[in-house]
DNA sequence: TTGTAAGCGTTATCAA
DNA sequence: TTGATAACGCTTACAA
């Protein structure tokens, strides 16, 4: 155990100068004489100092902290982001404060007061809304935000994200092209901006394929494995809105959401893709694995995830960066689990 | 933007009171007249007060923070396990600052700098050594840390580990039980404690069945699913110092090395668990879904994380807390990716 | 019931 | 070339 801190005081007592001068010669100031500069940092280093960020920060205002708030910490989605987000900082010397808002705004509203008391530079934030007093939040108390995974309704914030709707039309439009025209939606939470927009997707796609859109074809749900097993065995069970016999493929906002569906095919013995085509949305690592493999829609995160925090860090580091959003666009990988349908 | 920060100086101003009864009635001190109470809290909202963790921490020794360092933030083993801690944390209003060291021990020791530096009242360290400096570094600074994944060698250390001794053993019995005798075992890297320990296990079940150890069948990699694959093209184009025809049944050390032979399997047109049965270790969430579902052997990652977080808050909110080193028992998962062998 | 003052470990300004 | 001092925002005696 320590019995004392090894504070700038400390080293100058054992070194027999004053604070002010310890504090300088840590600094390389050119003012202290190179002699008892090296002495101080010889000093230093045998007694392991290392500056309390607290303080520094304290008076600074420089913590070289950022916070990343999320809505499911353990989706891979989100960690491959996190993860890209992650080495950057530790390249430039930042530390990560990681918080999950598990799709919920009074959750979001306090992990980000938290980081904001915590002293954080900058956020980077996949909101559960586009428009929430939580925004409202940020922007008053002057927080540098990077957005990712959807796109604020004020457009002085930065963001990166994903072209949902392009999504869903290119998942969408594999399936009809396969000859599906009943096709379930397995979307998220409804509030949700992402679900929001693939659903538009969605419902545009299907317009242009002139089928008609059936709001009982789409299912919100959270984001989960067991829930969407469970929403699948509803509708098996015919105590949903809509029959199992009433769609052919089934497209999802997220892979998780397809392992559900995969979930409920080992439970329930139905095959993919001979009983339902699904496609996925993210292209999660284990997708091309699965059995069969999935069809899905890249987004690619790697990407986003730097994007965002060089984006943030420019925008910290030099006074007066631009507002930048920037729009990735997602790339639908063909697999297994989709089969065409004979035209009837 | 914000022009002036909320600070309690700035509400006794409002308020019209010193600054110190603003502290005082914000802590609902019974000293303060309960009416000022309640106009000096109603003012703290209208401005949207929030105190200043840092300074906050640099006087009163409290940051409620904690520091979580893991080897690979990506892999889905891990996200399990600090999505319990963070879960855990939030509830007792404590923040998470996560770090990754790449299984590398410079890294690891600058992520343990870094956070003692940000005044982390803890740690959770899954450490790249079982005794190393870092986790002297640690001890001699009077840091509160749960290693998890590990035992380091000093037994004053709070613990929360799988027995990979067991898995191993259950992991090749399981083969061999099902008429392997030539198993190649893809392991973490060399000095990984994991590694070591798993490898032990490996060979003590090979020996506890008259099976001869032959050390060329077992391959150190680090825990990554193109690397493993390029282990195993390494091994079926002659160029390793073990053939392709050498062995019956691959053993991992990791779900992730497993799907890294999946891999190899699809790019290599071998199958599973034709050409080689394979058993991985962990299991992460997809493995069930994978073709062929993936027989594995699980490690409680949740419990491993909420033993390790009660520790770590128990000895920080408790003055005098005892010692526990917790280990967890793996179990087998048996589905379809080990295929019984004709007896020759 | 409220106010004053010292101190946490830094940085930064000014004086010696 | 070095030292004294104030300030960052908060907690906590102690004084009024």
């Amino acid at each position: 155990m320590k019995q004392q801190n090894v504070t700038i005081k400390f080293i100058a007592q054992k070194a027999g100068v004053s604070f002010s001068t310890v504090a300088k010669a840590l600094h390389d100031d050119p003012a202290i004489n190179s002699a008892t500069r090296e002495r101080i940092k010889a000093i230093a280093a045998l007694y392991n100092y290392r500056p309390n960020i607290l303080a520094k920060g304290l008076r600074s205002r420089r913590t070289h902290t950022i916070g990343v708030i999320l809505n499911d910490l353990q989706s891979p989605f989100y960690s491959e982001i996190y993860k890209a987000i992650g080495d950057v900082l530790h390249k430039k010397g930042y530390t990560m404060f990681l918080a999950d808002s598990k799709y919920d705004e009074q959750l979001e509203k306090k992990n980000i007061s938290t980081m904001i008391s915590q002293g954080v530079e900058g956020l980077i934030v996949s909101s559960v809304s586009e428009e929430s007093e939580n925004i409202e939040l940020l922007v008053n108390e002057g927080v540098k935000t990077v957005f990712i995974d959807n796109r604020p309704a004020r457009n002085d914030i930065c963001c990166v994200y994903v072209d949902h709707e392009a999504a869903a039309a290119q998942a969408v439009g594999h399936v009809i092209a396969a000859g599906h025209r009943d096709i379930l939606l397995l979307n998220g939470p409804e509030h949700l901006p992402s679900s929001q927009r693939f659903k538009r997707g969605y419902i545009e796609t299907l317009a242009s394929f002139g089928i008609p859109y059936r709001p009982n074809l789409v299912k919100h749900n959270l984001i989960d494995i067991k829930i969407t097993a469970q929403q699948i065995e509803r509708i098996l069970e015919g105590k949903d809105t809509v029959r199992g016999d009433e769609f052919t493929a089934i497209v999802t906002l997220s892979d998780v959401i397809a392992i559900g569906v995969y979930e409920a095919a080992l439970t329930h013995h139905f095959s993919i893709p001979g009983t339902y085509s699904v496609v996925g949305y993210d292209n999660i690592l284990a997708t091309k694995y699965l059995s069969p493999p999935l069809t899905t829609v890249n987004q690619p995160k790697e990407q986003t995830g730097l994007y965002a925090i060089n984006m943030l860090l420019d925008s910290i580091e030099k006074p007066e960066s631009e507002m930048v959003q920037i729009i990735l666009t997602p790339e639908l990988k063909v697999r297994s689990s989709v089969r065409p349908l004979e035209k009837t």
